[in-house]
DNA sequence: TAGCAAAGTTTCGTATTACGGAACTAACAA
DNA sequence: TTGTTAGTTCCGTAATACGAAACTTTGCTA
């Protein structure tokens, strides 16, 4: 007959979660959306909110529906992403603001091909995943974000090693090479000729060499002083993206690569403040 | 002598501290950097950094140097952003950074017809021009950012105004409507006609109505659940515009118009899980 | 090599907060 | 009115956050 109540059982989690939540959906959400998404006590969800909320995490405007003016902030209420997390995501997080920049361009590639378009970037000599844009709204790619790319293998990380100095080379394929697919690159020399052979061509292509029948074509993003950390990539079964034509998705990929650093570079000369 | 032991005291603000902390500085820090930044005691400092890292908030990397794996991590650490932070960003889409979005859209229009692109957007009753940009780097356009529009005269305002409520014109044309050329509608009556018939076509024009020789082109970004509050827009001498075919641009507009909206509301039903 | 200081980690008793069922009130519908 | 749902507050319980102090590294100097 224990009541069952609890002490803080992981708070941190479902602020995360409410937060992520809420980042998702930039027009807002009621209170009972919140509810039903995360599936938590409706005193819990409000204690969250309540919480989150002064701190300026998360912020509730009143009903939304026509103008009215300023918000009101009665009845129901929308909950909305606050100014501390957007301040955060903004300044600090993307120094580049290349991350979200690339949305547009990773949007038109996916709504060209229909196919899942993602953006990868190298942090700390391991290359990650880490915004995905797929053409529908319910599909689901096939990398998810946040999934740290094998150097040897994913197209995304050969794009960008192959343009980073051949002393990160070995540093990067010290470690083990495992054989993910009996096409799977596991030999140091291997993979540096490959880097090689991508730094000639300027694209990258993973054939099968990560999952069977899984294939992807990578462009490397080349920021003026600063080098390439950056890439765009296309991921899908190999018979899909031989039906498009892979002159054409490597120059859709090249454009889009283009594209983002032939904005970095404007930006250079403009220099904000 | 109580020996001053304390509940949580404001965890979340101390984390929110942490991170930002951490977030200000891309290169990382050590135990120590934030331990004398934030002035808690190192237990405290120890045990924040320990579940946030858990949560994938914070990450720390062994020294650097040499080590050889994963990041072995005893001793000395280097603590940085955590994906989960940084993917936050690939997933919120906020009204706000629909400016920074149209960096991608405007510099593609400006580049395709070698004109000054800009976006637009409505603010407190008054449409000013927020982005500006341009096919060259010194090229320098005909509007200078942050200048207001005239809701009677340029396009951009036009475009937006037009997709709002009719209630709302009668407060933006209550003020003067000053005749800027010979061309420009003064009667409030002539002007919401206008509206009603951009309203329809889907696309605004400027012809010779705030300058002589100078026409303009825009096209109203539509966000789900917000409304008409930005609009791209292009402004060039008029006889250079009729050399691209106004058609042309009108397409391209629409279709940056549409491309910002797309990307918005896409988010906006990605449930996610 | 020992010896020491500073950096970083663990322990532990206490106090504070998180927890969520249940009881409430507010809004809307029939 | 009455019923139903959305949203809020209560409150006893239990789990976690707290940080001084003890402890274990690491790095430096002699």
């Amino acid at each position: 007959m224990t009541t069952d109540a609890a002490g803080g059982r992981d708070l941190l989690e479902r602020q995360l979660q409410l937060i992520e939540l809420v980042a998702r959906h930039p027009a807002g959400l009621s209170f009972s959306e919140i509810h039903s998404a995360l599936g938590l006590p409706k005193a819990t969800v409000h204690r969250l909110l309540a919480s989150l909320s002064k701190a300026d995490c998360i912020n509730f405007s009143g009903s939304g529906s026509d103008d009215g003016d300023v918000a009101a902030g009665k009845g129901r209420r929308h909950y909305v992403l606050g100014g501390r997390i957007r301040r955060l995501l903004g300044s600090a997080v993307d120094p580049d603001q290349i991350v979200l920049l690339s949305q547009v361009v990773l949007h038109r590639l996916a709504e060209k091909f229909k196919e899942t378009a993602f953006l990868s970037m190298l942090r700390e000599d391991r290359v990650e995943t880490v915004v995905m844009v797929t053409p529908a709204k319910d599909a689901h790619g096939f990398v998810n974000p946040g999934r740290v790319m094998p150097p040897h293998a994913a197209a995304s990380a050969k794009a960008i090693f192959a343009f980073r100095s051949e002393h990160e080379w070995d540093r990067v394929l010290s470690g083990p090479l495992p054989a993910l697919t009996d096409l799977t690159l596991t030999s140091p020399t291997l993979v540096k000729r490959e880097y090689r052979s991508i730094k000639q061509v300027g694209i990258a292509y993973c054939r099968e060499e990560i999952d069977r029948g899984l294939m992807a074509i990578a462009a490397p993003v080349h920021l003026p002083q600063i080098g390439v950390i950056y890439a765009v990539s296309i991921v899908a079964p190999s018979n899909r993206i031989r039906e498009h034509d892979e002159e054409l998705v490597e120059a859709a990929l090249l454009e889009a690569a283009n594209e983002l650093s032939s904005i970095f570079s404007d930006k250079l000369g403009t220099d904000g403040k």
